[in-house]
DNA sequence: CGCGTTTACGTCGTTCGTAACGATA
DNA sequence: TATCGTTACGAACGACGTAAACGCG
């Protein structure tokens, strides 16, 4: 058994069980990943993959095990190379993020930006998905850092550093009812009218679907969209009042009304995500400062180190009053 | 980095940083150990211990933490070949435990032998020591299994199965007052007779310390020995009554009497202490099984798989009580 | 017939052991 | 001078890439 082969094991895993591509993606031949995984499965003197014909077709159960085994190993081996790298002050490097669309398009272009300039060299990934797809992500170790929101507790898998607050809002053109009439809505008033809101809204275990659901009504959603362009776009369209993040709504959407509808839905809050055991770079843990400047260094380092991250966090800021992102100070 | 760089390095880590003796253990040559830890360090570009002249003096602020992640990538990498020697039955092996002398000498012989029998061909090895020792070896991964001995909550490293529980007892020569009076005796009784008991006794966080401590009472221990056949030898000498485990006394030691203290000193748990996340070869579940009737199969790898073992077991059986030690019925 | 895997083969790099050298107490 | 680590060198092994063959849709 090499790190090599188990490299490879992980590739052709996560390839979709396409030698071919995984031998692109790790920068090698396609005869040599086949070598690999045969002794490698010599070796252990089991079956890895079951094989229909010639070409893979699915994991055994054992191969899952040794998936998931190869996987951790895999990522320790990563982390002491970030050991390294820190040690040497390497500026060179990637910083993969698996978030949701309102993430990336709102809320990380800031901090990202300031990471580009104090780290020129490092290239940064954005891997969009699904909530689950996105842990699905940093726990398979295809990212460093994930990015989500949840209306409650934080995602159990991997340590979760709390990020900032955020409350939904309604958006209906300048000219709708629900603007000129000065008053917040009710629940009752928005369950009567058509609603553009995000795919992930339908979801029972939304908590917009939740309060609707606890006064016993039902909304009537008019269109779903996955991302908040898109939402805006339709509610300007006339389809009907958009029901998105407040982080999605920007100076120059002057043709649009806002309103805070904080008493209606629970608030909400977006977790970084980072992977049980792992040593961040430099520049992530720089990264994480700037996008949550209320986390003091020491904390997340705290947090990763012990395996059960504090479940109370001091002030963590609202969207609207996080601090001013402190300036950069790298040699 | 590869498998095997990283295999020599704990090795010399745990050879007290001799690399000539590390290669043998690992059956290698020393030049190429040498030259491997050379590589090594080349590649991640800093030195993972310090040199005092030729020899290693010691391990690098960084070096104990590459040195804590390689630890886990073999004991990954072990749990692989574990997956593996399981799925194709294999009956050879290795056994390691740490324990204490006492569950070493009373508790394990019998499951020992049971495991001997159904499995010849695994070699078992015994590694004495104190409970901090044992929980370290387990820690660093140069055992499968711990088993110690706590009077409360069970260790905070590990996976920690109840396997037993136990009373301490009194043990004295026939002729002794105490026993002839045929009363249990009292905490003040006790405080007031020379007391022959455990060394870590002594250790303020002791059970048996703390009972006398919280009656303020100062026993007198007149000896400490670390092991319970010691302490009967002196007890039989006269030096005074023995204060050991239950599990010590044995039907051939019809020259002492031994006195239940249930009702002075707290009741003591023994524990089987699993890694985190380690896959047991077939014949460690067998052996645990074994060593505690009531664990069952489906508990032990469920409480493997969670990292949070069960607080609470239902029906861990008392020492005299344990039940019959099921049949091993192995191919 | 194209796509993907396996087999075959030659080359290159690496590891390993032996042996000699160097440093340290 | 004995012990332990490094350097040097040659042999053997193993990994990798190219090229060709094989199966399958």
């Amino acid at each position: 058994m090499t790190l090599t082969q188990l490299r490879y094991l992980v590739a052709i895993a996560d390839s979709g069980l396409n030698i071919t591509l995984a031998a692109e993606r790790v920068h090698a031949t396609q005869p040599g990943l086949s070598k690999q995984l045969k002794q490698l499965e010599d070796e252990l003197g089991f079956q890895l993959f079951i094989r229909k014909g010639k070409s893979l077709d699915a994991v055994t159960h054992a191969g899952r095990h040794v998936l998931e085994r190869a996987r951790t190993i895999l990522a320790e081996a990563a982390n002491i190379r970030s050991i390294a790298a820190n040690l040497r002050n390497e500026a060179r490097g990637e910083l993969r993020i698996a978030t949701t669309h309102t993430q990336a398009r709102f809320a990380l272009p800031v901090a990202i930006g300031a990471l580009a300039q104090s780290y020129p060299q490092v290239s940064v990934h954005l891997q969009p998905g699904r909530d689950t797809e996105v842990l699905a992500q940093l726990e398979a170790g295809r990212v460093d850092l994930a990015v989500i929101s949840s209306a409650g507790a934080p995602p159990a898998s991997g340590i979760a550093l709390p990020a900032y607050r955020w409350h939904r809002v309604i958006v209906a053109p300048q000219d709708h009812p629900l603007v000129s009439d000065g008053q917040p809505p009710s629940l009752d008033e928005l369950a009567l009218l058509p609603l553009v809101s995000y795919e992930s809204s339908l979801k029972a275990d939304s908590s917009l679907r939740r309060a609707f659901d606890a006064a016993d009504l039902r909304p009537q959603i008019a269109m779903t969209a996955g991302d908040a362009d898109l939402i805006k776009t339709y509610v300007r369209a006339g389809l009907g009042v958009g029901v998105l993040a407040e982080m999605a709504m920007l100076e120059s959407d002057t043709d649009l009304r806002t309103l805070p509808v904080d008493h209606l839905f629970p608030q909400c809050t977006t977790w970084i995500v980072l992977r049980r055991e792992s040593v961040l770079r430099e520049y992530v843990l720089e990264f994480i400062t700037q996008f949550a400047p209320h986390l003091d260094r020491r904390d997340v380092v705290r947090a990763l180190a012990s395996d059960t991250p504090p479940t109370e966090w001091s002030a963590v800021p609202h969207w609207r009053e996080r601090p001013a992102i402190p300036q950069a100070d790298v040699a």
